[in-house]
DNA sequence: TCAATCCGTATC
DNA sequence: ATACGGATTGAC
């Protein structure tokens, strides 16, 4: 036993009468410290100290932070047990269902509970704890249609979401879809069934316009707002209103995936595809996998929903494990834009102003139709910043390993080109579509200025949106929106035309996502315009993908990706796991593995520094069937827990299934 | 023979 | 992590 130094003498101290042993995780981030450890609960700590409260505790002589999972009559541990040495706040944190959901998540990723913990609970803020309830709700608007009837298997969906069914579906919404209402509509259904909902949407924007739609369909007071920017007190504030049952519906961007709403009707994600869905923090769970596993856990309905469908949400869809919901092609052609794909440097505008701004002739025509309609017109250009990489010098078709389908790309200009997944240098490539054997770098430039299009166009009002300026709307007025993806901002009566430039340069990214991303990108910048607009896109007709915009095919898109990463040995059809350290750190890592039959590894190959010391760093990837993923992610935390405990301390980055593989 | 130091191990 | 114990080394 401890001497007793600090608070309180020891000695004078007495089990709780009930329950005096709690099981509790402590704060500290170490693989091989991720399981519980039994204290004993004082008398005077008695009521607070319940599953699911945070506390403090002497561990291994320091006062650390934890969390308690269970109380219980007696202990497993032989030696003496140690004190929990306060109670931090007066109420639990974690739910039965949470902590079963942050343990679930922990395990599916490698990680540690208490890292994940991190993710989901905002940092207390004690004032907040005693601060006044939230004024109590208002009258719940009558209930309206649910805006599912244009889909097939909508309404049946939502009448098994209103029966408390455990319904699961991925939502192709429609363009021009108001996806908000649609969300507000399912939740409340969830809500008039006595049941608890969570959005989740990618930023901050998408969340203002589902806010609204929430308080459409709910009213005032019935749902709360969970931001990332909100400020710590707020934050605390809102989510205990959740905790406490006072408000049964969370929205929010990812953090909210873990909102402690009880009795979960529906859980929800709008466009999984957007990477800020893709947590950047150890564990690095996904928005999507999150609540696929909430769903499965707690009995929610799932609801994933998009304009673009990922390939992620196509094999739930595919195992039968998730509904599809979409609208048949008669409903489609009526609500669809005109899509028309023009090649980059093919029939660029011989107006000497068009040709200025670097306009294909068509794209021309269609922005001054629409503008001369008196309708906006939304301009997609890309962020700045791709990698250059390497691609056919004839027809610009990526370049790819050979054994692995991992980026080629080339350290200098003289030296060899390697696969920048598993390092194997390429001397002899050849195209897979023309046969070319030269090789060229394609380096992406920063995108068509506003000013230039203002030119192009002179009299019409340009206004941008992207970056730290991001417009939500704009009016109906003829103008030129110029906007990056993610940043386009809606139009009231919907855009007369929209142009997505630099479509070759979104498809040529060394990412295996390209294609969907691209797709993805412009979807949801199609989306916006009226059905009797126009979209131009600035890539070649050939490209599946362009074609599955022209026809407005998200499912068969998706398909074909799945299927692609099938036959390449991706994710989702196989699961993956990216290992990225110092050379010997990730030797060490692998070693303590024992892959299970039909694993595979590929690498090492060098990455760019990215850790704290500058160390030169490697990945290698491992690869399993997708039933032995728990396997793999078990095998991977005792292996890291075995190094942090032999204080192997070179950290190693552990990833599951990865969402860009640079 | 004792103390300073280095590993390895457990942390309730 | 960090604290502790047991082994190891070095100097008197």
């Amino acid at each position: 036993m401890s001497s007793g130094a600090g608070a309180g003498p020891a000695a004078s101290r007495t089990p709780a009468s009930v329950d005096p042993v709690a099981s509790l995780y402590v704060d500290v981030p170490l693989p091989h410290l991720d399981r519980t450890f039994d204290y004993l609960v004082p008398d005077s700590l008695d009521e607070q100290v319940q599953a699911g409260s945070r506390v403090r505790v002497r561990f291994a002589g320091r006062l650390v932070d934890a969390y308690v999972i269970s109380r219980s009559p007696a202990s497993e541990h032989e030696g003496t047990l140690a004190y929990v040495e306060r109670a931090v706040g007066a109420e639990p944190v974690l739910t039965a269902e949470t902590t079963a959901l942050f343990r679930a998540v922990a395990d599916r990723w490698a990680g540690n509970f208490v890292d994940v913990v991190r993710l989901g609970v905002p940092a207390r803020h004690a004032r907040a704890e005693s601060a006044a309830a939230p004024s109590p709700a208002g009258e719940l608007p009558p209930a309206a249609d649910s805006g599912f009837e244009r889909y097939r298997a909508g309404p049946s969906y939502l009448t098994a979401v209103g029966d408390g069914r455990p319904a699961r579906a991925v939502w192709s919404a429609l363009p021009g879809e108001d996806w908000a209402a649609r969300f507000a509509a399912a939740a409340a259904i969830a809500v008039r069934a006595g049941r608890g909902a969570i959005l989740v949407v990618p930023d901050n924007r998408d969340l203002a316009r589902l806010d609204a739609a929430m308080t459409a369909a709910l009213g005032i007071g019935r749902h709360v707002v969970l931001a990332a920017d909100l400020g710590p007190p707020e934050r605390y504030r809102r989510w205990l209103a959740v905790r406490r049952g006072g408000v049964r519906v969370a929205i929010g961007t990812r953090a909210a995936a873990y909102a402690p709403v009880d009795e979960l009707g529906l859980v929800a994600v709008w466009d999984d595809g957007d990477d800020l869905h893709a947590e950047p923090r150890a564990p690095y769970p996904h928005t999507r996998d999150i609540l696929t596993l909430r769903s499965a856990q707690s009995g929610a309905a799932l609801l994933i929903g998009g304009f673009a469908r990922t390939a992620e949400a196509q094999q739930l869809v595919a195992a039968g494990w998730a509904h599809d919901i979409a609208a048949d092609r008669t409903t489609l052609r009526a609500a669809a834009p005109r899509v028309q794909a023009v090649a980059d440097d093919v029939e660029v505008a011989r107006d000497p102003a068009a040709a200025a701004a670097r306009l294909p002739s068509l794209a021309w025509r269609t922005t001054k139709q629409a503008l001369q309609d008196g309708r906006p017109v939304l301009v997609q250009v890309p962020r700045r910043g791709y990698v250059p990489s390497l691609a056919c010098a004839r027809d610009r078709t990526p370049a790819r390993c050979g054994v692995c389908s991992g980026p080629l790309g080339s350290a200098g200009s003289q030296a060899v080109p390697a696969c920048r997944w598993c390092g194997r240098p390429a001397a002899q490539w050849a195209c897979p579509t023309c046969g070319g054997h030269r090789l060229r770098a394609l380096v992406v430039g920063a995108g068509r200025t506003a000013e230039e299009l203002g030119r192009a166009f002179a009299g019409f009002a340009v206004r941008t949106s992207g970056g730290d300026h991001v417009l939500a709307d704009v009016g109906d007025e003829p103008a030129l929106v110029v906007a990056t993806p993610g940043a386009e901002p809606t139009a009231a009566g919907g855009y007369g035309a929209a142009l997505l430039l630099d479509g070759w340069a979104l498809l040529a990214r060394p990412d295996l996502r390209a294609a969907e991303e691209a797709l993805r990108r412009w979807m949801n910048a199609a989306a916006l315009v009226r059905p009797d607009g126009a979209v131009i896109v600035g890539a070649d007709a050939g490209v599946p993908v362009v074609q599955a915009l022209i026809r407005w095919d998200p499912v068969g898109a998706a398909v074909r990706e799945l299927a692609e990463r099938a036959e390449l040995g991706f994710p989702p059809a196989v699961r993956m796991a990216a290992l990225t350290g110092p050379a010997p750190a990730v030797a060490e890592l692998v070693a303590g593995l024992s892959l299970p039959a039909g694993g595979e590894l590929l690498g090492s190959a060098p990455v760019a520094a990215a850790g704290v010391s500058g160390e030169p760093a490697e990945r290698v990837l491992l690869r399993v069937p997708r039933g032995d993923g728990a396997d793999l992610a078990r095998q991977l935390h005792v292996s890291a827990a075995a190094r942090s405990a032999r204080r192997s301390a070179e950290p190693v980055r552990i990833e599951l299934d990865p969402a860009a593989l640079g």
